[in-house]
DNA sequence: TTGTAAGCGTTATCAA
DNA sequence: TTGATAACGCTTACAA
């Protein structure tokens, strides 16, 4: 029933011919007669003949995967890239490892690591951020790779592909106090992650604008993973809150604060107004009308592919990769 | 700056030692001198040496690589299993390939065939359920694996482990029409899908026991595809419905219920109660409270990686895998 | 303690 | 048109 991988030696003894035209066979060569031909792949598909890649890479140095090195596929914004990553990748017959870093320093250094284990042609990357050793470390293994999401300011040699932060949070923080909510609570991501810090320039620009003063027990860093937010709405709203306006680092966190002042028994958008950053909506209908920063996720996600094939396919071009896509305030009943 | 891959063989002409030498060195093999181990440690470090697993399993047949094949890793219901999966396996060491298939037959194939060739120790797959040829193809390449979330009922060599789909459906009926709605929309998967036709045997089950009859335009199969949903249920509504609840195959068809019904100016619950299954919301705060059936995610997701390694470690074990995880009704305020 | 040789499954090169 | 041989990078068995 369950047997053994069959290799080219199997047909080739079946076939009483050398491994060797049994592969230029497969292979659709053209030296072989058109009998020979259609004996050895009828016989390869009888045999179930599913070839060896990993041997093929050996010789090739080429292994047709990519590795995704993600904080966590869980969260729908990165499922969704994930997605549209494999998607074009496949499309170029190429597969996929995801790996999850939750954000973690040493679970992507060891992801990294991994991948360059396994071979992978490229690695796509959204950094956790703590230090540059990591991408560096990629960089000196010679692994063509590209940053999502996330950039490195100070190292132009790190190629990016990233969507307009600044302009998202300029975007949402305007909407926000255009719409009579002047004092907005901007629950953050880690300062240390780049789009973090440029939501944060866009946010100010849009009170400077305004002729709004910042007010720093408005901005809050809240972590990334689920749960933490609850705690912090919860605590500043419990305490007479003095904002009105919401704008959330992602969906993720944008929901969860909604969840919380639900809970609470306040009413969005007539207490609050809230904005999200990622769009998820676009892609998921969900039944609660969140407005949010839309980020292009798939042209992101496509764009990342393509810098990487470019890269594995002219190891010798010295073409910079630094793109910043662009991004739209999509309004939603949130913020009515 | 950024350089080839360096090899075991690099570092034996930098150090002036044999290739094999190098190789026991690093892998702190008992028979070595101190000093030639550290000299050599030391330098594949400095000259950042990682070793090429694919050489390695080429001679040892193994890849410490796991399949995971799913339909869509853009449904948190599947990012989150995916996740746990990851999380799982690579506490074994294993690292995962992530391959969608949108539940179309051919593509599945197709991954498949790339899984193989690319020597996955194992594959956790959620079979698209078009036919069984592509189980039954894996199987006879002796490949182990097992199904998640979806089984061949007339199959008992196919491994899986799913939730208890029949209990679920029967579950979430009862309560919708236990709370005064006895006429249940069921907006049903796909009906060759195993969970689709065993949360429906819950459905009926729940209306005999109630002494409700069956009535089969209130049984309707949506797509899984993002938006199917929202045609459908626009239609039902459009003329008059007979019903005031709603079981949803899944969460997010029945987030994308409910997004119509509030385009349509209904509320929920008050004019229907709503039922998902998966209950995503375990995992992410979203600011609907939908009711929904829990199936453990989390377990199944762990017991289909702990099945495969153990029939990655004993090759010869006849053990079946025939795991069923109970399930249960999470009653939030979409039903309340 | 270290080195040599063979082999994993495939493909490229060259010879027959 | 086909076959023999070497090579990819590593590990295992065995010899030095």
């Amino acid at each position: 029933m369950a047997g053994r991988k069959v290799t080219l030696k199997d047909l080739a003894i079946k076939a009483g011919l050398s491994v060797n035209t049994i592969s230029r066979a497969l292979k659709d060569k053209e030296d072989i007669s058109p009998a020979t031909r259609k004996t050895i792949q009828d016989l390869a598909k009888e045999m179930g003949y599913v070839g060896n890649a990993l041997a093929g890479s050996l010789r090739s140095g080429l292994t047709k995967t990519i590795a995704v090195i993600v904080s966590d596929v869980a969260n729908p914004h990165f499922g969704i890239m994930v997605k549209d990553i494999e998607k074009t990748a496949r499309k170029h017959n190429y597969t996929i490892f995801v790996i999850n870093t939750e954000d973690d320093y040493e679970m992507e250094e060891r992801a990294i690591y991994t991948a360059i284990g396994k071979n992978v042609d490229a690695i796509i990357i959204c950094p956790s951020q703590r230090s540059t050793d990591n991408i560096r470390f990629l960089q000196k293994n010679g692994v063509p790779f590209v940053l999502i999401g996330r950039r490195f300011r100070e190292e132009p040699d790190f190629d990016y592909v990233i969507c307009d932060d600044e302009k998202g949070g300029y975007l949402a923080t305007k909407h926000l106090i255009e719409s009579g909510r002047e004092r907005v609570l901007f629950l953050n991501g880690p300062g240390r992650i780049s789009s973090a810090q440029e939501r944060l320039e866009g946010y100010k620009r849009a009170h400077a604008e305004a002729g709004l003063p910042i007010r720093d027990e408005l901005i809050v860093e809240v972590g990334a993973s689920a749960g933490d937010t609850r705690q912090v709405v919860k605590r500043l709203i419990e305490r007479d809150a003095t904002f009105t306006g919401i704008f959330a680092f992602n969906d993720v966190i944008a929901w969860e604060a909604a969840y919380v002042l639900q809970k609470h028994g306040y009413r969005v958008p007539d207490d609050f107004g809230v904005i999200g950053f990622d769009n998820i909506q676009s892609r998921l209908f969900i039944p609660f009308q969140l407005s949010s920063v839309s980020p292009s996720k798939g042209k992101m996600s496509k764009r990342a592919v393509d810098i990487v094939l470019h890269k594995i396919n002219h190891p010798e071009s010295k073409t910079r990769f630094r793109e910043v896509i662009d991004t739209a305030l999509v309004l939603r009943e949130s913020t009515k």
